[in-house]
DNA sequence: TTAGGGTTAG
């Protein structure tokens, strides 16, 4: 325990001492004030060390005393409460303050409204506030703020008008509380314009709000237009305006502001780190990750930092070391072993994700809806139809986890893959939720796989419907035409791209080399080192040939003949990267290449034979999974 | 007495 000096606690509580004196005294006791003032002192050291029992006895000894004690003292006891999470000796203080009769002050209602917030009642909070006789800008603001908690943001909006119809003004408190409950455009244009008339637009408080809901609504330029105009910008405005970034996938500009901080001697929290570390996770940026790494040690027992730094390592294709973390993580949560089952499916490692959801499950961790997720994507990239069944048919009896059209189209994926293309067109029809353009899209690449050309037709069409310029679908139709040899029917999907503008998004692959970062794009020679790539891409080309490479035109989308057919797939971007990283990586690194767009076949071909040829590990992440490739083998079975 | 920032999928 520790020692607390007499002059320290007469310092902190000197108002009970002036309270023994002025508050109103029972008429049928007397006070015996040097009583009353010893017991005083023994309930503000009990307070202040936060013995809260004995503070309660302190309390009940004071009024047996015919002293009330005033709104500060109960105000102490009710810190007390909170910071021993003391919902009953809430509730007797509670009590407390309205016995006999008495009216308590707004401040003290108000501290009571907030101890029930804080305790997450709500309906109790409300219940006080209700009957308040006289609400000032804390009330208001403290309902506000529980309401805006509470994501229940029409009643939080609901409130600040009630409370402006009410007279009192909103001030930067309220605003920063309401501002959380935007979830439109609109409503945040208009509080925006309210903050301003109202001169509170320089608070940091409020602008931090502002940017960080500009940032969840996507108006990045909004964001960093609050964040410019600020004279004076503390470490929270900082991680608001770098995790919007982040979170919005610009890893490039949240690293270019996180560099900027550190100029400005700010130095990088969890929050900063956790943000860093998503954006390099976005940018596959794994050497960069491992330095974040370096800095996460100081905070090794921060959950929601070392669950992002299992998903860096996981999304930036470094298993092992996500798989270090995990283990010597002490507190680990749902997050934690979703992000590790999603990461070793996505990777290709299905039967060890069935494993660690098993292991999951006698850690006594709850799955959520994304665990599932995970599990079934599992199933679906290993083609395990069984199984997936399995855990979809059971997820809401076992888990109470009611599936959505995510998990649909986990199971539609799977039956596709496992070319039970009637099956799927079935469940997609007895979805309980509507099906949406990737459900479609889901089944019209797996039509491409099982060249099924009238129903990807049918699919298209349906995509079409929801989404007439989903560029996706002209491409994977023109896919299909292209491998059935029906140039007429290219031909018709090329023109109905160009009258609808819709354009084909072209394939980038990015590696990460002394920590830069190159990308490249077919038909691009702007890299520096492109004459050189070229001519090592040809010898490899020439060595693979001669090994009995064949390339595969039948992923081509153009109607071209003979070689030129040939130099369309040579240049795909992911070759020119991979070349480039076996130029300028030692052996003994992993060629590890980020692609926009899914990989193609003849690309897949190539890695695997790249990889035994010149024994080496290449890593390619897509949007949808990991190719780990090595000994002539890709991770994903070839099946993808 | 009231207020701001970080993690899993899609």
């Amino acid at each position: 325990m520790r020692a607390v000096s007499k002059r320290l606690l007469r310092r902190r509580f000197s108002h009970l001492a002036v309270a023994s004196r002025t508050e109103p005294k029972s008429s049928s006791l007397s006070l015996n004030s040097s009583l009353a003032s010893s017991l005083i002192e023994e309930f503000a050291r009990c307070c202040y060390q936060r013995e809260l029992r004995a503070a309660m006895r302190a309390m009940d000894a004071i009024e047996r005393t015919g002293v009330r004690a005033d709104s500060i003292t109960y105000s102490e006891l009710i810190k007390c409460c909170l910071a021993r999470g003391a919902v009953e000796e809430g509730r007797i203080v509670h009590r407390h303050v309205f016995s006999n009769g008495y009216q308590p002050k707004t401040f003290l209602i108000n501290v009571l409204i907030n101890m029930y917030v804080k305790f997450g009642f709500l309906e109790e909070a409300q219940k006080l506030f209700d009957i308040m006789p006289e609400r000032n800008v804390v009330s208001w603001t403290t309902i506000i703020a529980a309401y805006s908690n509470a994501k229940l943001n029409e009643r939080a909006l609901e409130f600040l008008v009630l409370m402006l119809r009410d007279g009192v003004m909103p001030n930067m408190f309220t605003y920063s509380s309401v501002l959380r409950a935007c979830d439109g455009l609109w409503n945040l244009r208009q509080l925006h314009c309210s903050i301003f008339k109202a001169g509170l637009e320089s608070d940091v408080f409020v602008r931090s709000a502002l940017i960080d809901v500009y940032s969840k609504l996507g108006e990045l330029r909004n964001a960093l237009g609050v964040f410019n105009e600020m004279v004076t910008r503390d470490s929270v405005v900082w991680n608001s305006i770098i995790g919007g970034f982040a979170q919005n996938g610009d890893g490039y500009e949240a690293l270019n502001l996180f560099k900027n901080m550190k100029r400005a001697a700010f130095h990088a929290d969890q929050s900063t780190l956790t943000s860093i570390l998503r954006a390099c996770t976005g940018l596959a940026l794994l050497e960069l990750g491992r330095q974040v790494h370096v800095h996460v040690l100081k905070f090794d027992q921060d959950l929601i930092l070392n669950n992002a730094l299992l998903d860096m390592y996981c999304k930036c294709g470094s298993f092992e070391d996500a798989n270090i973390v995990f283990t010597k993580m002490v507190e680990k949560d749902v997050i934690s072993w979703s992000t590790m089952i999603a990461g070793l499916a996505q990777n290709g490692f299905s039967q060890e994700a069935l494993k660690l959801f098993e292991n999951m499950k006698v850690s006594g961790s709850k799955p959520n809806n994304i665990t599932i997720l995970g599990v079934l994507f599992a199933c679906s990239h290993a083609g395990l139809v069984e199984e997936g069944w399995h855990y979809f048919q059971s997820m809401k009896q076992l888990y109470g986890i009611v599936p959505e059209r995510e998990h649909y189209g986990c199971i539609i994926d799977l039956l596709g893959r496992a070319g039970k293309l009637d099956e799927a067109v079935r469940l997609i029809h007895e979805m309980e939720c509507e099906p949406d353009v990737i459900t479609w899209r889901t089944l019209l690449g797996a039509c491409r796989v099982h060249k099924n050309v009238d129903l990807a037709i049918y699919a298209a069409k349906q995509i079409q419907k929801l989404d007439p310029e989903d560029a996706g679908t002209y491409i994977l139709l023109s896919n299909i035409y292209a491998n059935s040899h029906r140039w007429d029917d290219v031909a018709e999907v090329r023109r109905s791209m160009r009258l609808r503008g819709v354009r084909k998004e072209t394939g980038c692959s990015w590696i990460e080399v002394d920590m830069q970062i190159h990308a490249f794009v077919v038909g691009d020679n702007s890299h520096p080192q492109m004459e050189e790539i070229n001519k090592h891409l040809s010898q490899l080309i020439q060595r693979l040939k001669e090994a009995g490479y064949v390339p595969d035109t039948n992923f081509v989308l153009q109607d071209l003949e003979g070689e030129q057919r040939e130099d369309s797939l040579r240049y795909h971007s992911e070759k020119l990267a991979i070349v480039f990283g076996m130029m300028r990586l030692p052996k003994e690194k992993i060629i590890r290449v980020r692609k926009n767009i899914r990989i193609c076949g003849d690309c897949h071909v190539f890695a695997k034979l790249i990889a035994k040829m010149e024994e080496r590990i290449v890593v390619i992440r897509d949007p949808v999974r990991y190719h780990h490739f090595q000994n002539g083998a890709c991770s994903c079975g070839d099946y993808w």
